[in-house]
DNA sequence: CAGCATCCCCGCAGATACTG
DNA sequence: CAGTATCTGCGGGGATGCTG
């Protein structure tokens, strides 16, 4: 789908058992560890260990995972240092920092517009009861 | 999660069975189906079926599914004319507005970076095999 | 410390059929 | 035309245990 034209949506941007590359680039950012993720290295580096903290309640899987997939989109830096016990540094690439920034400012309109979606919800809910 | 401080990112934001609002607010804005109705609502408004043709390859289930949330989001308006045959269009609200451009802008973002992202990825895959 | 390998579950998407 | 209702699968994600 090209985006840059609003209207009508091109189909085959998106789904089916092969899902668009760009769409799974968009899935990696917004998925549930990627945001947090790519929020938190947009305050610093972290070690992998510091990151599972500071993020909470994610297991090491699904941290391995998310890292492992936003590295290999070239957003996030895996830096390893041939030590023991081992030390290994995640820090953003430019095109990471790009995505974060913007991910940052999604998250960031979801605080601000909260109580209004909250208003929303509430009165469609009292709307059906 | 208070995304205003970029690090420590605040626990909790996120996951569990209870997953907090704003995590949901963000789950349906990039969601598969409500990016495309996002975009799509961004040029003019749609009827039912006319959506359904314009992203193509959803099924009724989800695009109904999708617009339900977005719609008790507030994010979408939802206008029936009691007529026979029903006649509904969909719009964006003000808020929805400006979570589609939001996410428009990330989409686009992804159309430019993609170059570059699957660059990376072939430098990563060929780095493992 | 920073992972990898397995097992397992349940939740969501798709398919299909029906309705005001 | 614009939905609702029900069934089913499959895979993302958590839990657990092991390793260099």
């Amino acid at each position: 789908m090209k985006v840059s034209e609003t209207a009508p949506v091109e189909p085959a941007w998106h789904a089916g058992p092969t899902m668009c590359s760009e769409r799974l680039l968009l899935e990696h950012i917004t998925s549930r560890w990627g945001v947090l993720i790519l929020i938190a290295l947009l305050g610093r580096p972290y070690r992998f260990g510091e990151l599972r903290r500071a993020i909470g309640r994610v297991t090491e899987k699904m941290l391995t995972q998310t890292l492992q997939t936003l590295e290999r989109d070239g957003l996030v830096r895996r830096d390893a240092k041939p030590v023991i016990p081992p030390h290994v540094d995640y820090s953003l690439t430019d095109l990471g920092r790009e995505a974060a920034e913007q991910i940052r400012a999604l998250a960031r309109w979801t605080e601000e517009r909260m109580p209004a979606v909250e208003k929303a919800r509430g009165g469609y809910d009292a709307g059906r009861a």
